[in-house]
DNA sequence: TCGAATGAGTCAAGCTGCTTTACTCACTGA
DNA sequence: TCAGTGAGTAAAGCAGCTTGACTCATTCGA
């Protein structure tokens, strides 16, 4: 045993963990060099959750999975920052209806383009297909066939 | 295109934290249903980092990937909880010497009987060799061949 | 032999990103 | 008309780290 490399004999969760954690880790380095070092990993998924026609902020919470009073913080520093605006939500009552601004839908590009391009590299050592379908397999085993949940900021 | 189940269009960088993160909150509830609902995954981390002859509150900060103050007081933690010592380190100096009580080595016999059982689980779905092999594969095209980075508790 | 350097440990304060609690306010409907 | 509902928000609390500053045993060099 331990006849290969890295990973052999190793916990297939502490693989899980360490793949996740180096992929997303180089994916945020990439970021930053192109000059998005002020955004978190949890700010991209807001702006997935926020793009198409926008969302209330409690709406916000639930797609990320945290309180409507964190999804508030976020959107506060966001919009503090130019990525997102608060509108009157169309359809009225106390609810207003959070979109993303061009600067966030820029990110949202380079963030795409970044992560393919990724992928790509990746590609060149690993079967990335394989590693897709395996993983998308073991998610459907453990959350059941209805969608995905939220992917938590913490462990 | 988004012909099958959950994954396909997804990111890979989502899916492996995805994966993960599903893989560890069932493993962590699991050990929960049979008594340890008070020990999180950095605390069986650190069983296994001081397994063996134990280590330094600083050594274990190396192999944690955190400060040797934040090292410090999770040794605090599982020794006012019955789950390590502080020895006189052999060589003397400064240094004490952290090692595991018989609970936590407990913990370390069901944790790695529960870690292997819901891998068992998961190869019925899924080629749990192929994801192993793919995953190790990424992790050194990331990380390089020397040895395993710490897996950190956060993003 | 003395004294500065080294390195482990620890105390205290600070910070971040979340939760919990508690409220305000716009609308709804019996 | 007025209690109920649901979105938003304000404030405090908390966990788990970090940073900064210190103590103290040991070592090593002038």
């Amino acid at each position: 045993m331990d006849s290969g490399g890295a990973g052999d004999g190793v916990e297939l969760t502490f693989l899980l963990g360490l793949g996740f954690q180096l992929v997303l880790a180089e994916f945020t380095r990439r970021l930053a060099e192109v000059g998005y070092a002020d955004l978190r990993p949890v700010h991209g998924m807001a702006f997935q959750a926020l793009k198409g026609r926008g969302a209330t902020a409690t709406e916000l919470a639930e797609r990320l999975g945290v309180t409507k009073q964190a999804a508030g913080q976020i959107v506060d520093d966001l919009e503090r920052r130019g990525y997102v605006r608060r509108e009157p939500h169309p359809e009225g009552g106390r609810r207003k209806l959070v979109v993303l601004t061009a600067a966030a839908r820029d990110h949202l590009a380079v963030a795409g383009r970044v992560l393919h391009e990724l992928e790509a590299e990746l590609a060149g050592s690993a079967d990335i297909g394989a590693l897709r379908r395996e993983l998308a397999r073991v998610v459907r085993t453990l959350h059941g066939e209805d969608g995905l949940p939220p992917l938590r900021p913490v462990w």
